[in-house]
RNA sequence: GGGGCUGUAGCUCAGUUGGUUAGAGCAGGAAACUCAUAAUUUCUUUGCCGGGGGUUCGAGUCCCUCCAGCCCUACCA
């Protein structure tokens, strides 16, 4: 077989949250197949990055007063950890917010004007004059312009009525509260219409698309013209600005695409080879794994780019249903949306990886994960079936290693090897739980064989030691089979198969040969049940995490009323964290201004002599010179740093000092005031 | 309203181009075994293949229609 070069993607998570059970269908489904190709001996590079780009990264970043970079970086190193977690092998994570992105980008957009596809619109949209930043429709509410219903989103209405934004009655931002007012601007379109019969003849007669989808692009949108794709988005806005059309910048499903691209250009610099050789490479095979809800940008936008570009076309557009836990959608509350990580603190990423590939088929279903069909399966499949083999029939081995000679196993071993083409063309046509069907039927026929030559016996009767190292030779290859059909879902248990053997799965084909009179090693667990009260705790922690934002959220409600401003965090972000014992370090005690005077000399202090209480005092020089007069300070209390070192001054030594709240002008100064009752001496914590 | 998809045992699903009495795993019932992470093996119960009509010697499989469910989308087919 010639190897083939395959180019895999897995969809570009949004860097505005957490990775959860629901994208990890699609990664682990992606890593799954990136696995298969390797292990058949093609070469494959398997892409992937942070999304960063639009209006939400940008909203997020004002609101925690960070850089977008900041909030970006953040996310990427959160994304990047979850997926290590759970085995995904991407070869590179780059992210759309990269020069080499932003490079792409200029070149591809060229070709499209250049093509004669890009025109320009005037359009009306609302603006946020407070926030300076025109609003997409999610981020208006109003009255219906047909029901007069209050506070419906900006498109659409409960009455079922849709209609513009700039519709709505009395419409409010979602961003400041304020009122916004109707702006006009210009708008760069791609004209996709005049790709028309290059989308009809992609959709509807290559097989890049699974039928269902060809039919949902025939039904959707080829009956009618295409509409025209709002490219570009007008300042303010987090992305790319587009080169000839300043102040303008490229709507972030323009660019993201492209950030495959550019990750596969970051690996080529690393690796010393050329992006064309992927992407303009006839001989190179492209597939996309997405979800279903965004079809529409891979399977008319985005080959609509690349024919423009003259780059390669996807091969296959692999789509995939949504996740639903216990038969529903994932729902904070009752605990079932599920972050990777919080996962990966109580259960094995093995499980979850072997459950999805056995409810996974070629096609858009939703995939169901209920809990307790999880454990069983589990256990029952992995555990009981697959391992089992390997767990019972390991140490019988141990003095003797594998016999030297293949024994009669029935045929057990080649019908097994028989069916690797099988279960490799359900691995190849995203048909896993078809795969997994296969491989456990396998695992159905070896444990019978153990049953019949029953090696427990065998080992009771001196003169039957050839038979009992012939029986488990058997078993044990039977066993590796499976961990070899297996290891794109499960590399550990593939891993963990090579170590005990000492010969490491690498590939597909080493199914088809028994090993023979080698040594074995001593039998480690490979794998354990799942404790249910680990389920338990999972969902019990997700529900704790959704309580808390929950709080968190009404929090910043009631916070908004006062309307503070983020500008003093932004100008002082806050320090690292400290610990309780950090902070007692800190002796702060309520102190009596006994007396206060100008200091000769000094521009910006004053002398101030603190009185403790009783005889206890402090000389304390304080820069507040600027907001206060003396007069005004003597007998009220402050709260000062009694434990400070002494520090020698120009004028003399400072034994404190005296805490105050303070801005960027010399004249916002001002001095905490401890609520009445407070007494001299009294520490503060 | 338009479009896409689904409906097969209690549960999760297979059923290839229409062909002999409709399958698997799990769950349920009975027994055997003890090497193994109480795992395994053998036997076993269960189906108006959503309803109705049609094509055919023959339909879960093709056509029509109705019903139910999921998803997408909107006054445009």
């Amino acid at each position: 077989m010639n190897p083939r070069k395959i180019l895999v993607t897995a969809a570009l998570p949004y860097a505005n949250g957490p990775i959860h059970l629901g994208h990890l269908v699609e990664y682990i489904q992606t890593d799954i197949w990136a696995r298969f190709q390797r292990l058949r001996g093609h070469e494959v590079l398997f892409v992937c990055a942070d999304d960063t780009h639009g209006t939400a990264i940008m909203l997020r970043a004002q609101k925690e007063g960070r850089s977008e970079e900041e909030v970006i970086a953040e996310s990427s190193e959160a994304h990047q950890r979850d997926f290590a977690g759970f085995g995904v092998s991407f070869d590179n994570y780059g992210s759309t917010h990269s020069e080499e992105n932003r490079k792409l980008c200029g070149e591809i957009w060229q070709t499209i004007r250049d093509a004669g596809l890009v025109k320009s619109k005037e359009i009306e949209q609302l603006f946020d004059a407070e926030k300076g930043t025109f609003l997409a429709d999610r981020f208006v509410t109003g009255t219906c312009p047909k029901c007069g219903k209050t506070d419906q989103a900006g498109d659409n209405c409960e009455c079922g009525h849709t209609y513009a934004p700039v519709e709505l009655i009395d419409p409010i931002s979602a961003l400041s509260g304020t009122k916004p007012e109707v702006r006009n601007a210009n708008h760069l379109f791609i004209e996709l219409e005049q790709l028309r019969e290059f989308l009809t003849d992609w959709t509807q007669n290559g097989d890049s698309l699974q039928p269902e989808v060809a039919n949902y692009i025939k039904g959707q949108f080829l009956g009618d013209d295409l509409r025209d794709w709002d490219i570009s988005r007008p300042a303010q806005y987090f992305g790319f600005e587009i080169p000839d059309s300043p102040g303008d910048y490229w709507y972030v499903w323009f660019d993201a695409p492209i950030g495959y691209m550019a990750s596969t250009q970051q690996w080529c610099e690393k690796n010393g080879q050329k992006l064309d050789d992927w992407w303009k490479n006839p001989d190179c095979e492209v597939h996309h794994f997405i979800g279903k809800d965004i079809i529409y940008f891979h399977t008319l936008f985005w080959p609509g780019m690349l024919k423009t570009a003259g780059y390669n076309l996807p091969t296959k557009v692999r789509i995939h249903g949504f996740l639903t836990v216990d038969g529903e959608k994932m729902s904070k509350r009752k605990g079932t949306f599920v972050k990777a990580e919080t996962y990966l603190k109580h259960l094995d990423p093995a499980a979850l990886r072997y459950f999805y590939a056995s409810k996974l088929g070629p096609r858009l279903d939703d995939i169901d994960l209920n809990l307790e069909e999880f454990q069983a399966k589990v256990d029952t499949d992995l555990v009981n079936k697959v391992v089992n083999l390997a767990s019972r029939c390991a140490k019988f081995l141990k003095p003797t290693g594998l016999s030297a000679q293949w024994p009669d196993d029935g045929g057990l071993f080649k019908q097994a090897a028989d069916s690797a083409d099988e279960i490799a063309q359900a691995y190849e046509d995203c048909d896993y739980n078809k795969a997994m069907r296969l491989i456990l039927a396998a695992a159905d026929r070896a444990n019978p064989f153990i049953e019949n030559a029953a090696p427990w016996v065998l080992k009771k009767e001196e003169d039957k030691a050839q038979e009992l190292q012939d029986v488990c030779t058997v078993a044990i290859n039977l066993f590796r089979q499976l961990a070899i059909f297996l290891a794109p879902v499960l590399p550990d248990l593939a891993e963990k198969t090579g170590e005990l053997l000492g010969d490491p799965i690498t590939s597909w084909d080493q199914a088809q040969t028994p090993l023979l009179g080698t040594p074995i090693n001593k039998f480690k667990h490979m794998m354990k049940r799942i404790d249910p009260k680990d389920i338990a705790k999972m969902t019990e922690e997700t529900k704790a995490d959704q309580d808390a934002e929950a709080s968190a959220g009404a929090m910043s409600e009631l916070a908004a009323k006062y309307n503070d401003s983020p500008q003093h965090l932004i100008d002082k972000p806050l320090t690292e964290e400290c610990t309780f014992d950090d902070f007692i370090k800190v002796d702060l005690r309520v102190a009596r201004v006994l007396q206060a005077s100008h200091v000769e000399g000094a521009d910006k202090l004053l002398q101030l002599t603190l009185g403790l209480g009783g005889d206890e005092q402090r000389n304390v020089f304080a820069g507040i010179k600027s907001a206060y007069d003396p007069a005004d300070l003597e007998g009220r209390l402050v709260v000062m740093v009694a434990n400070l070192k002494p520090r020698k001054m120009r004028f003399g030594m400072s034994e404190g000092m005296v805490c105050a709240a303070g801005g960027p002008e010399a004249t916002e100064i001002y001095l905490l005031d401890p609520d009445n009752g407070a007494q001299p001496g009294q520490r503060v914590t």
